[in-house]
DNA sequence: CCTCGTCCTCCCACTGAGCGGAAGGACATC
DNA sequence: GATGTCCTTCCGCTCAGTGGGAGGACGAGG
């Protein structure tokens, strides 16, 4: 190869693959220029790659001339089996803990270190969209996230604890504070945040359980619901039944399908 | 290149990404050889491409080593704009329409020559489900696709009228009488199907007016709902209504949002 | 009008990354 | 143990990929 100096990529296949890498939620539209950056790739390199990627229909040229996540990728995206069966099992009940309070409810799972949102359905008149199909949020500072990371492993919540975010001013930080709260979590099964990802939004969250054959059961997923602050103190405890009463059919029903492994 | 022999894809990148190509629908989960097969990739190199695009994130294997659409790629997907913000404006509308019916509700576009599902609320004790997400569905043979057929260019309409594809006994393939049903959607505004694609199911679906700058209305969408046939000469001329409502509402936040392109 | 800057597109000679047949392993079936 | 299916590793040939450079398109500033 002409260059060689620094680590070039290696295969093309990876090159590919790495300049769309250079999407992400903060970046869902980039110019040819800001891929080739993004991606570490000479420009003109960028520029076949990309042309062979919009060729195909991974990306798609915009009428400005910036470049999109084509309809292709959106296409198989769709086919991947992203807790699929979690996702077709809760759905209904999702529906049903909205209708009954036609707030934002979120249906998570623990992906390494975040929580990672599977579905959602979002409320009329509520609070400011923090989370959507798709995003990672930390585990500290969410309300999933707080009912997930109380049924993680060990070593996963002491890296969790080590490295405690600020997100808003109401965020826990310390993690004897976090600590003790995973505990009630773990007691009570559910969980609360008050403004501590978003001002103006709180939020609680409950386990959803799995009985596995053998009598031990497992956390599965988390089931959330987020209101605006000002309707915390009034509804969140009424609606922990709620919650509950989804997650446990949402258990039951997972339980029930053989496939389902965790 | 060694072979030579047959046409050779082309570039290592085309090849890779019509690797991918072998996932649909129908297909969400592929040996190593199928997928060489189906795309018609010798199989060590399709072995080699497949060992990339699973070290990237794009496909992931699975314990009984079959291949199947990796996370990354569903993250990705989630990032394409297709017909983001219509799907963002629409989602509360859809929610409030399954709140007050309870039935699966759709929400369409055309695309070419079918009707793609943009989002979908299902129904709890509902019809065999027939579309998902990201189906693509036969523009004459669902509610949504007759709605949309009506309000497509004379070319889009000639060739679905050459084509019209059997799909249960039900299905409308005479192309006068089908011409004559797209005449009345386009004075009432609504479509219905009787098990036309599927047996049990039954549909009403209403268009989705855009009122453009300078006074032209254009047809972005198509709001439907599904209901098990049995209830569907008591339901359906009463939930004709119900879309609409939903149908204006959205079409009229459209019209507000500047960025809006058809 | 010209200059400068940004961003994109085209060109082309060199070379190492990709290619794929062949061989061999793992596992199941008869 | 013979036969089949599917996957993985090996390796020498060569053509596809590479990327600097030149130049075009467009816009801002002088």
């Amino acid at each position: 190869m002409a260059g060689g100096s620094s680590g070039t990529g290696r295969s093309v296949t990876s090159r590919a693959l790495r300049v769309l890498d250079a999407f992400d939620v903060d970046h869902p539209r980039l110019t040819l220029s800001e891929m080739a950056d993004r991606s570490a790739t000479p420009l003109t390199t960028a520029h076949r790659l990309i042309g062979e990627l919009t060729a195909w229909g991974a990306l798609s040229r915009r009428p400005d001339s910036r470049y999109e996540i084509g309809r292709k990728l959106w296409d198989l995206g769709l086919l991947a089996p992203v807790q699929a069966e979690l996702r077709q099992v809760a759905s209904p009940f999702l529906l049903d803990v909205h209708t009954a309070t036609r707030d934002t409810v979120h249906l998570a799972v623990r992906d390494g270190l975040t929580a990672l949102y599977v579905d959602r359905v979002s409320g009329r008149e509520s609070v400011p969209v923090v989370s959507q199909v798709g995003s990672r949020l930390p585990l500290h500072a969410v309300g999933v996230g707080k009912v997930l990371l109380a049924a993680a492993p060990d070593d996963v919540v002491e890296q969790v604890l080590r490295s405690l975010t600020r997100q808003t001013r109401h965020t826990v930080v310390e993690p004897a504070r976090l600590a003790r709260e995973l505990a009630d979590v773990r007691r009570t099964g559910s969980a609360r945040t008050s403004e501590e990802m978003s001002l103006g939004a709180s939020s609680v969250a409950v386990q959803v359980q799995v009985s596995r054959p053998g009598g031990r059961t497992v956390v599965a997923a988390a089931l959330g619901i987020v209101v605006p602050t000002h309707r915390a103190e009034r509804d969140l405890a009424r609606l922990v039944p709620v919650l509950e009463v989804a997650a446990r059919g949402i258990g039951r029903e997972l339980a029930r399908t053989q496939e389902f492994r965790c």
